[in-house]
DNA sequence: AATAATTTGAAAATGATTTTCAAATTGTGA
DNA sequence: TCACAATTTGAAAATCATTTTCAAATTATT
């Protein structure tokens, strides 16, 4: 499931649609209707196997709502900075912050663990803190 | 699901074993071995009840393993600090620490994010980062 | 006790994901 | 360029954790 060593136009367009879509989380159903508008047509065994793939290699953000597993595609970009999560609306904010390195090592050196350097932590946003308080 | 206004052994039964088992994640089959090898019958269908009750009461941490959803009781103690997971073998440091209070105010002046009071951040301890270089 | 409200659990249903396997596609060696 | 081998695809069937159903059991109330 890891090998992988012909290319295929269904990977190409099935990475694509991932790497258009990391603004949110998305999942097999989401791609598969997607790519039928498109007149792109893939199997839905495809997809899966496909999203199995991208787990492995550790290329997705997993998310579990309902019955359902949502991925998104971690950018070459985003792997070198925290994330803030907010439980509520689900947004992401990427922390560009010196803050978080002190932590780090910190953490490190004093807890002997090293935190995931694009480690996403969660909480609550500012618009969704002020509307909980309404 | 939530209304839970009768009280009943099974329920008392699964809250003892969830406070008992705060050290790791079990799913509904655990729960269910351990209790029928302690002669309490309980049926699965109030397990999962029980358990989908703790979730929306944001009692539990949970975790997706395979097809499995796990969960692990949050104690009263566990809601004030944070919580460092390792990836590998999924062991839980609690932190207490002035470090990250200061980070979360930080956070929470220039970054207007709210995080989780007992939030858990993603990474790898000292024994698995050293099997790692083996 | 008698009644009402809630909870339980076995069995059936659900639904997302995986498996199967034959057909199609892709790469390779002659 | 033409086979041949290796890999990938996808429809259909299978899987399996979880949910739903509903009658019976349990718990609270009068």
């Amino acid at each position: 499931m890891v090998k992988q060593k012909y290319k295929t136009e269904q990977r190409k367009d099935l990475l694509d649609y991932m790497i258009k879509n990391t603004d949110r989380f998305v999942n097999a159903e989401d791609i598969e209707k997607y790519l039928k508008n498109k007149e792109i047509s893939i199997g839905l065994t495809t997809i899966y196997r496909f999203l199995n793939s991208l787990e492995k290699q550790g290329k997705v953000r997993i998310e579990l709502k309902e019955h359902t597993k949502y991925y998104q595609y971690i950018l070459e970009e985003c792997t070198n900075h925290f994330h803030l999560k907010c439980k509520k609306c689900g947004k992401i904010i990427h922390l560009h912050c010196d803050e978080i390195e002190e932590l780090k090592l910190h953490i490190s050196k004093e807890h002997e663990f090293e935190i995931d350097s694009m480690a996403t932590i969660a909480g609550l946003c500012a618009e969704c803190r002020n509307n909980l308080e309404v």
